[in-house]
DNA sequence: AAACGTCACAACCGCGTGCTT
DNA sequence: CAAGCACGCGGTTGTGACGTT
């Protein structure tokens, strides 16, 4: 579609905007809110009270204030409205005008976050923007342009990879090493991009069996997303404490015999190391460091029980993603739905805010009562009851709980069995991916999983 | 003081996507 | 099902402020 309509029309003001637009598109939108944003620029300028002026075919007639009500002669001001464009008024509301925006500059805690989430999340600004309460998209997107960047290259640190500059070639030998079929343990040490690296290399002709690394927070059309990977791009990118040192240590192990899950099963049973399991049965090692902390500071807004102290290591915080349910009551409908693990750890209760960008609930947007009203009524939520509707596993426990529960994100700590959950979401994506679910939605679903 | 370069940031542009008709 | 509309996003550009020569 490209341009809105709105944009070919003649006459449209640009550039920057007045303090008077600003004022005037400020007063609607707190007045009337912005409804449909091609209506904002004309409304803007009927908002005029009825005493002060009066208005036909989008002209406003002023009066000059100074004259008596009997006495006034029509000040015949050109006002069409705003003369700007929809587009322009929900740009300049969204990055400017908005009485909740954060001005100033940023904090080390910010600077350091956004750094670690372009880690995860690469150039998606209004996702890492909905991780910074107040920060606006093209603010992070200008900061990151002007100052990080250079900063990080200032240090030896690739911003487009998060890796020291001179590692770059020696990331790529060993992605070229993979494509070859080599068994064994790559170290992970590389966040998005240089999975990237790893795919192309995983791809040649040599490794068309093979299953490839996916790119998750890049490209996500190609393939469906494993969990394996959603987390351990967020291992990778979050368990440096130091946002411009080397991203450590998540590494990715292959079992020895990729060609059973029940071999790999035993082999991870057997295996002291808490383990994970990929959608293609290749085993993903947690290091040992990787601890709750290490998520919780990277995760500053989660509710404490979510990242209980109790889950001291990472099979257990695998376990809880594993055996996520969604209990949003706006996903509970369909009762008959087919019951997922009843020993699953997690249950997700404020769907919206999962899956949409605010995947976190920051302290600043705990809702209120109102908020979680305005929430459940959300499109988002209904496209994903329709997509789960039916075909995605859940309790009947857990619906009938969600109708009472809080609208933030609780975690149940006690893990029975990590790889059974393994299996489930096994099964889980498997009918996500014979269902008719777009891939944007799948996508929402994995960087939901990918920042647990 | 003027010319020039750099920088930060606001705003625009084009595209993708979902919804409605 | 296709077309049109509306919105959101990310990349790019324009512009004013500031510093340097």
């Amino acid at each position: 579609m490209g341009r809105h309509t709105c944009c070919y029309k003649q006459k449209l003001r640009k550039g920057l905007w007045s303090p008077e637009e600003d004022e005037k598109l400020s007063k609607h939108i707190a007045k009337y809110g912005h409804g449909c944003w091609s209506s904002v620029p004309k409304q803007a300028g009927d908002a005029v009270p009825a005493t002060q002026g009066c208005n036909a075919w989008n002209f406003n007639i002023f009066f000059l204030p100074c004259c008596s009500v009997s006495d006034r002669s029509p000040l015949f001001l050109l006002h069409a409205g705003l003369q700007r464009c929809g587009k322009s008024c929900r740009l300049r509301w969204i990055n400017y005008l908005r009485p909740d925006l954060k001005r100033g500059s940023f904090s080390e805690q910010e600077e350091n976050l956004i750094i670690e989430l372009h880690a995860v999340l690469g150039n998606r600004w209004s996702q890492i923007a909905a991780r910074l309460p107040g920060r606006t998209d093209n603010e992070i997107k200008n900061f990151w342009n002007s100052f990080i960047k250079k900063m990080l290259k200032k240090r030896g640190i690739d911003p487009n990879t998060h890796k020291p500059l001179a590692e770059d070639k020696v990331g790529e030998a060993k992605a070229s090493r993979t494509s070859e079929g080599a068994s064994g343990s790559v170290d992970l040490r590389v966040p998005a991009a240089a999975l990237a690296s790893l795919n192309d290399a995983a791809r040649g002709p040599a490794s068309s069996s093979m299953p490839v690394f996916d790119t998750c927070a890049v490209e996500r059309k190609a393939s469906p997303m494993t969990k394996a990977i959603f987390l351990d791009q967020f291992i990778t990118s979050q368990s440096s404490s130091d946002p411009v040192s080397v991203f450590p240590l998540a590494q990715l192990s292959f079992a020895t015999d990729c060609s059973s899950s029940e071999t790999a099963l035993a082999e991870l049973s057997a295996c002291p190391n808490p383990l994970w399991l990929s959608q293609n049965s290749r085993l993903l090692e947690m290091n040992r460091d990787f601890h709750c902390n290490t998520v919780s500071t990277c995760l500053p807004s989660v509710p404490t029980t979510i990242l209980s102290t109790s889950m001291d290591n990472s099979a257990q915080i695998c376990a809880g993603i594993d055996g996520m349910q969604y209990s949003d009551a706006v996903y509970s409908g369909n009762s008959s739905q087919s019951s997922m693990n009843s020993t699953d750890t997690v249950e997700m209760q404020n769907s919206s805010s999962f899956f949409h960008n605010d995947i976190f609930l920051w302290p600043e947007s705990t809702p209120d009562k109102d908020d979680q009203v305005q929430l459940e009524k959300e499109p988002e939520d209904l496209k994903w009851s329709q997509y789960l509707d039916g075909s995605f596993p859940m309790s009947a426990a857990t619906q009938s709980q969600s109708q009472s529960q809080p609208l933030h994100c609780d975690v149940k700590t006690e893990s029975p069995s990590v790889f059974s959950d393994l299996v489930t979401w096994h099964q889980i994506q498997q009918q996500l991916q014979s269902s008719d679910i777009h891939g944007k939605d799948f996508q929402m679903l994995s960087v939901g999983f990918g920042q647990v």
